[in-house]
RNA sequence: GGGGCAGUAGUUCAGCUGGUUAGAACACCGGACUCAUAAUCCGUAUGUCGUGGGUUCAAGCCCCACCUGCCCUACCA
């Protein structure tokens, strides 16, 4: 293809654990990300965008147990739901990565070497009392013992056990300076920018070397040369990210086109691990940086919490089918600011997919085209000399690539669609002020570039909106006479062409009527 | 314990370095129109800007204390 012309953008999410069903926080990672990655396809780049399952780990080993099945049955099975959820989201993933792929067993050993010939790992003990849960170890101060006998962590409120073993240490303290470096010189790093600080202030504390290997179950990936350890969380699931791209062949195509990653799209509870350890652990491997981390928010039931116990956990399958994935998308990306916390509630949604959706875009292309299909032969209309309000119109819609491209440049999704929405309204005002169906009896030709400069605007937002929406806007682009080659961002400054053919409208987007009870 | 963020119309939020009658969207109510998906357009209305002090000619914006919620971080014993 002409990829080697296009500059590359590399995107991932994290990876998921997949202990158990996806829930709608898994949906949201990949949903925003995807977003993203469609609006760089769009603008031109050549994408690569990874989304997984991090599957080892004693947690897995555990559950695996507790349903008297084997792990790899386990991971086998949760991984492929993780994999459906993505075709039911509409995900344009370039590779779904499995921490139990044979490559990434060679990546996550390959840059265990490399950390190792730096001098950066040592063998020492370990010993405290450790959450198998947390996958965590807590001093003395951090457990207490409860009534029913047992300890637990004060903080998570977890079983503890005492547990001592022999395991790798990652120098991490070394690294201190150099992170702290890192943050100063290149502050979009980390967004949103209340992250920057956090980590920054967590760096500039006392940085402890980290545990990085374990032997207390096997279920991982080997530490090479020492079969008894397994590698510990991070060193194996971030890696993730290396692999997806042809690591440990830096010579690879694929690995010098795309590495290093141009945004990690993670969830606002693991930033310390990608802002502070993977920078370390690349630095100490030699390789080069990723260029942004950027940790999201959390949903919210209602604004509160979901949680198993409390039984408002939602699944991202069920949204889709009550709402529509597109009007999900459009509701998730256009509702909350992708760097806070948000909330879900069936009343958001419904006003979102009703006001927005339903009465000001798809009402606007239905109440346009059905009149160039009665009026203009279903032809886009030839326009006379713009008037002052049809180019005020124009202009304000050809702003919008360059606001919303400085918009997802910093993941603001939302502002993007509100801006987007804004030109919306407007033209639904412009529409209304212009009377075109007056103008149809006094004044045919005024008619015409009424319509003409009402189908441009939704040419224009259409293809804008595409990233939120592909499925919804490839129909509206199709009743808009657009073809597959006029569906990118270069053409965006180009104008719908008078004379196109023109199927006829049908509504894009129908209203949420509340099921009669 | 230390540090940070937030608390503004029924709801979700804007309000830049303090400056005339505190804004938007949605919802609500009234009107207009009929091209359109009971949609669109116009308009009215709505607030002790968390509480109490203070600085200032002037504070939602600054200072102090407190209350509430959330986050990061550390613990004396």
């Amino acid at each position: 293809m002409q990829s080697s012309e296009q500059t590359p953008y590399y995107i991932t999410t994290a990876i998921s654990y997949p202990n158990g069903r996806p829930h709608i926080g898994h949906a949201y990672e990949v949903i925003a990300t995807d977003a993203m990655a469609r609006f760089k396809r769009l603008d031109g780049y050549d994408v690569w965008f990874l989304t997984g399952t991090d599957e080892h780990g004693q947690k897995m080993q555990q559950t695996a147990d507790k349903e008297g099945i084997d792990v790899r049955d386990l991971a086998e099975r949760n991984a492929q739901v993780f994999k459906d959820m993505q075709s039911a989201l509409n995900i344009s993933l370039d590779r779904f990565i499995r921490t139990t792929d044979e490559d990434h067993i060679r990546a996550a050993q390959a840059i265990w070497e490399r950390m190792e010939e730096a001098g950066d790992i040592y063998l020492d003990a370990y010993a405290g009392w450790y959450s198998v849960r947390d996958e965590a170890y807590y001093g003395a101060d951090e457990t207490e013992v409860r009534e029913d006998g047992q300890r637990y962590a004060t903080q998570s409120g977890t079983p503890v056990e005492w547990t001592e073993e022999q395991t790798y240490f990652f120098r991490l303290s070394e690294y201190r300076e150099r992170l702290l470096a890192l943050y100063e010189e290149n502050p979009s790093f980390i967004g949103p920018a209340q992250r920057h600080n956090e980590v920054s202030s967590f760096v500039r504390g006392d940085l402890r070397d980290l545990s990085i290997s374990r032997t207390t179950f096997d279920w991982g990936v080997p530490v090479p040369g020492h079969p008894e350890h397994v590698m510990y969380v991070w060193v194996d699931a971030l890696t993730n990210y290396l692999t997806g791209v042809g690591f440990p062949e830096t010579e690879s195509e694929s690995y010098k086109t795309y590495w290093p990653a141009d945004l990690h799209v993670i969830g606002k509870d693991i930033a310390r691990f990608h802002a502070v350890y993977w920078p370390a652990f690349l630095m100490s491997a030699g390789l080069p940086l990723p260029k942004r981390v950027y940790a999201h928010g959390f949903l919210f039931n209602k604004g509160e919490k979901m949680s198993k116990s409390v039984g408002n956990v939602v699944d991202p399958f069920s949204l889709v089918d009550t709402y529509g994935l597109d009007q999900l998308r459009y509701f998730l990306l256009r509702e909350v600011p992708f760097g806070q916390d948000g909330s879900y509630s069936h009343d958001g949604i419904v006003g979102r997919m009703n006001a927005d959706l339903a009465n000001d875009l798809g009402n606007l292309a239905q109440r346009s085209l059905s009149m160039v299909a009665k009026n203009c032969n279903g032809q886009v209309p030839e326009p006379g000399t713009f008037a002052e309000a049809d180019a005020a119109l124009l202009a304000k819609a050809g702003t919008l690539l360059e606001k919303c491209r400085a918009d997802f440049e910093v993941q603001d999704f939302h502002r993007a669609l509100e801006s987007i929405w804004t030109v919306i309204a407007e033209t639904n005002r412009y529409f209304s002020a212009q009377e075109p169906w007056v103008l149809r009896k006094t004044d045919p030709e005024r008619m015409n570039t009424v319509l003409y400069a009402t189908l441009e605007v939704l040419r224009v937002a259409a293809i804008l909106v595409q990233p939120v929406m592909p499925e919804s806007m490839a129909k509206l682009l199709t009743v808009l006479g657009q073809n597959d080659d006029a569906r990118t961002y270069a053409v965006l400054g180009a104008s719908i062409v008078p004379g196109t053919e023109l199927p006829k409208p049908t509504p894009i987007f129908p209203r949420y009527e509340e099921p009669a009870e």
